[in-house]
DNA sequence: AGACAAATAAGAATTATTCTTATATAATAA
DNA sequence: TTATTATATAAGAATAATTCTTATTTGTCT
């Protein structure tokens, strides 16, 4: 099976599990999540979405996305973020954030993943989670002609 | 000097080197800033600031907030993040966030200073940050009775 | 002290998100 | 396969954080 239907197949076992109904809007919002890149927020999912579903209003996609995130099929990129974009790939990974046009950036690196608190953290706090971002410009806002911009400067 | 006065010292030279005013509402603001434990956002300095100027306004609370990050003087936390809060420590230092009270608590580590992105995306981006941050339960939420939590659970 | 650009207060506007409610529908069992 | 029912949905109101607009005030530099 290939990594989409991998996915797909994962999204539809969690949602029986959990008692969860398999309703053609959850199924796009799931496929335009693993379609977008760099970390779609509500906006661009309803987007996405609307092209095959017009009618799809945005409560639904904001409600789906909070169900999706709770079952840990995604993830919201950084934990604190509005507007709250996600992230479905679920295998370890870190991010480069472009400070000019706000694409998020997977990259893998084995190095990373093995970063580690301190003891005397570890000793006061239950660490669950340790996240490396990068931030910078990217390749395409580098080259001062070809720039996507889409956020402030 | 003791650290309140130097960076006190920080923030008037800044406002005079880019050309700001010093007004009363802005020193206040400052102070709080540095006051406040576990990175305030807007409503914690307009709580602070409004015992000694009962008349500050909100616009003046993020305006002003919005005017020192942008000199450096603070930095907000996270990059995206609603509600916004800021950090007044510039020196390289590390956060742990707790889950369940969303303290942000600072941390300092040597060995995480030294992180380094792969050499494969150096190569493509201009990494300007790279930040390392923790996520848990903290020791206050961590003993059943006495937790200070703020955040749903 | 006087002039002027910059900062402020007040409140309207905007944006992202959640809530409310009435309707529709997926899953289940008859 | 249809009837039942709990769950999901659409529509739009409500909320929260932040920014914008405008008229007024105030540092700063003469």
């Amino acid at each position: 099976m290939d990594k989409l239907g991998e996915n797909l197949d994962r999204f539809r076992r969690s949602c029986k599990a959990k008692g969860f109904r398999l309703t053609p809007q959850r199924i796009a919002i799931y496929e335009a999540l693993l379609a977008c890149e760099h970390h779609p927020g509500a906006e661009d999912i309803s987007r996405a979405v609307r092209t095959i579903y017009p009618d799809i209003s945005m409560d639904t996609v904001y409600r789906t996305l909070n169900t999706f995130s709770k079952i840990g099929l995604i993830h919201p990129v950084d934990g604190h973020g509005r507007p709250r974009r996600y992230d479905p790939i679920v295998e370890p990974h870190h991010h480069f954030r472009c400070k000019q046009c706000d694409r998020i950036i997977d990259f893998y690196d084995e190095r990373l993943n093995r970063v580690s608190p301190p003891d005397y953290i570890l000793q006061k706090f239950t660490v669950s989670t340790v996240k490396v971002t990068l931030e910078g410009v990217c390749d395409q806002c580098s080259q001062p002609r070809k720039s996507t911009r889409a956020a402030e400067l």
